[in-house]
DNA sequence: AAAAAAT
């Protein structure tokens, strides 16, 4: 199946299959453990992965990864997984959520091993976004590297006849995005009748309108008896709904509190026009060139715009939204992937899971107008314990957003640059105008409109 | 109100 997946990606050249980020630090990690063994042997299966009864074959690999030390969540998470509970993660990507479900996972696929009939799927992964699906693909094809298990890919924007193709020999792990799975179920290319695991990856993301119905008649396909696993950023109330349709007295793991940032980010707002914007975002990046850069816009023509003018003043940038096509997309994330591109200027579709090690800035060009995807689009940075910076740009209109995130992370963004914008009462910004709550009463409107509304005696 | 996901 490798190949296939392989084959429909070698139309571009660059060394793909394994572009796994994590190489470089691991190998040092094996050789400390080869130093202490006798070399040449077995891989035996010691650690803390072993001890809670990963596969020796997977735990070699993810060995070879440099996977030695489980996260919070994956402490928690796989005993529970490889016993074969239902599990409700609450997480954020860059915990290690896919090596958490997916390691027990496999485990359990090899443990309790037959072939998948033609057709068929054992387990299906269900991502919100093309890119989230590839990537999930690649880690798991690493982590079941020389075990007998398949895993297939299927999303949008792609061949449907080579997925369809592939398909009909039946497959072990299928990786998904909603839209495409439907279409090939419905066009009888795959049934869901034979899959017992299901995980639900960024849940949250996928209770949208359209995207929900989609996936509820998706789970209405799967058989009852089955393990299903979700992860979550956050839990609104139609996610603890979700959950309690299709998880089964789940053991709950949740790490770090639900929509906090992690620590190491380094954040600031600056205050600015919406038309300086451009000037200041190239201002910053210049006092960092060769780094690497995310850049979030609000939407798919700003971005395109913003992308043009930065290449027009010579920055290595690419972009990344919805209106491009799949292949765009891939070439544009691969060649940020690899340092090529230093500036990644992009929509919402890629504030989530993305996991890019050398990140080193966000830039929130503009604020996004659903609070949590700040935390979303600034999680891209401070990956694997590296340092992260992360700057919004608020213009005067963005306030309201800009409080709203603030509301929703529980706490202030430092002022890092430009006024705050004078229509705002100073009260709001830092003072908290604590102790006296009603005097200020007087400047808090800030003077009165004049008439406008007649309402009544005022005016 | 915007973006994503099927064509």
């Amino acid at each position: 199946m490798k190949d296939l997946m392989e084959q429909k990606n070698s139309r571009r050249r660059p060394a793909r299959g394994s572009n796994s980020p994590k190489r470089s630090q691991p190998l040092n990690n094996m050789r400390a453990n080869e130093g202490r063994k006798a070399p040449a042997r077995d891989p035996l299966p010691t650690g803390a992965f072993a001890d809670m009864g990963i596969d020796p074959r997977i735990n070699a690999n993810i060995a070879a990864l440099g996977l030695n030390q489980p996260t919070p969540i994956q402490e928690k998470g796989i005993p529970a997984i490889v016993e074969g509970r239902d599990v409700l993660g609450l997480a954020q990507t860059g915990t290690g959520k896919t090596a958490a479900f997916g390691l027990p996972m496999l485990t359990r696929l090899i443990k309790f091993g037959k072939k998948p009939d033609p057709r068929t799927c054992r387990a299906l992964i269900l991502a919100p976004t093309r890119e989230l699906a590839t990537q999930i693909a690649t880690n798991i094809d690493a982590y079941a590297e020389g075990t007998p298990i398949r895993s297939f890919r299927v999303v949008g924007g792609a061949s449907i006849n080579v997925q369809t193709e592939r398909l009909s020999r039946g497959v072990d792990v299928l990786i998904a995005t909603p839209g495409r799975l439907m279409d090939l179920i419905e066009r009888r290319a795959i049934s869901l009748e034979a899959t017992t695991y299901l995980v639900l990856d960024e849940a949250d993301q996928m209770l949208d309108i359209g995207f929900i119905h989609t996936l509820r008649k998706i789970a209405r396909m799967l058989p009852r008896e089955r393990q299903t696993l979700m992860f979550s950023a956050t839990m609104p109330k139609l996610m603890s709904e979700l959950s309690d349709t299709y998880l089964t007295n789940p053991v709950k793991v949740a790490v770090n509190p639900p929509g906090q940032a992690a620590k190491k980010i380094e954040q600031g707002v600056h205050f600015v026009s919406q038309g300086d914007k451009a000037t200041l975002l190239a201002e910053y990046m210049s006092k960092h060139t060769g780094e690497l850069a995310m850049v979030f816009g609000r939407t798919k023509h700003g971005c395109e715009k913003l992308t043009k003018l930065l290449d027009k003043w010579g920055f290595a940038v690419a972009a990344i939204h919805g209106n491009k096509s799949q292949g765009q997309r891939e070439r544009a994330l691969q060649a940020f992937r690899n340092g090529e591109t230093k500036v990644l200027v992009a929509t919402d579709v890629a504030a989530r899971g993305l996991d890019i090690p050398d990140v080193a800035h966000v830039y929130n060009y503009d604020l996004p107008n659903v609070p949590e995807n700040y935390v979303h689009r600034i999680g891209r940075t401070a990956r694997a314990g590296r340092e992260g910076r992360a700057v919004a740009f608020c213009a005067p209109a963005e306030v309201g957003e800009l409080r709203a995130i603030e509301r929703a992370m529980k706490a202030p963004i430092p002022v890092i640059g430009g006024e705050v914008p004078t229509s705002i009462p100073a009260a709001a910004r830092g003072g908290r105008m604590r102790g006296k709550p009603m005097d200020a009463g007087g400047q808090k409107r800030p003077a009165r409109r004049p008439s406008r509304k007649p309402r009544n005696q005022q005016a």
